[in-house]
DNA sequence: TTGCGTTATACTTTTAAAAATATAACGAAA
DNA sequence: TTTCGTTATATTTTTAAAAGTATAACGCAA
């Protein structure tokens, strides 16, 4: 581009029937998930509320027709959260197509 | 991808000082603004208010170091807004990237 | 010099999103 | 059978964004 410094940015996401479901935001607070094993520990680390993990993780579940994340409640620990295989799978692939929109972002960003 | 059908969607768009300033609505607005002489013609086109409009206009000719857009009042009509070459050129600009962007997205969306 | 349609701007109201609060359900372990 | 920390969910409150309302300023043309 031509005069002022300015920056190319952006955003990708995946919709199911015109609906956003899966976005950064959300592929991170399910990375979170699968490390720490908990709902609640992902949402402090994200400085979000539980319930609004909750919310996203049950919006995620509901917009794929399989489950991303399961989560029992009760028992030691007092409940436990985990990504399924299919959960795993959707999140990687969901990062490499974020490295290549990145790589574009990049290419094109050049004035 | 594997499993259901889903979509990859995005958007792009100029940041200024980590700033929004220019993205796809508002780069329609302006071609709308140029097509018709008019602020307002524009705005009721895109069916939203004057005030929206204007601020948009506004908060992009703030964004950028020059005006995109110049606009007077009074006279014949009741005023006129108009884009400066260097706006013409910008969204040019910003509409090459744009064609490519929807490339990426049809190359990577694909399954 | 009055009327006209637009630009320009302040102010208020409405709406929607986000955050906060409260509480029930659960199951392992002590 | 009680405690504990979490999941699960409803309800309320707060905040921020959007929309709406009102009005002044302007300059050409009649």
């Amino acid at each position: 581009m031509s005069i002022p410094p300015f920056k190319l940015n952006g955003r990708i996401w995946l919709e199911i029937d015109e609906e956003k479901v899966l976005g950064h935001g959300r592929v991170e607070l399910l990375e979170r998930i699968h490390e720490s094993g908990s709902i609640r520990q992902a949402a402090l680390q994200m400085k979000m509320s539980y319930k609004q993990a909750w919310d996203l993780v049950n919006h995620i579940n509901n917009g794929f027709k399989q489950p991303l994340v399961i989560s029992k409640r009760g028992g030691k620990g007092g409940g436990i959260a985990l990504l399924t295989p299919f959960g795993q799978e959707v999140i990687e692939e969901f990062k490499e197509l974020q490295q290549k929109f990145f790589k574009f972002l990049e290419e094109n960003g050049k004035k």
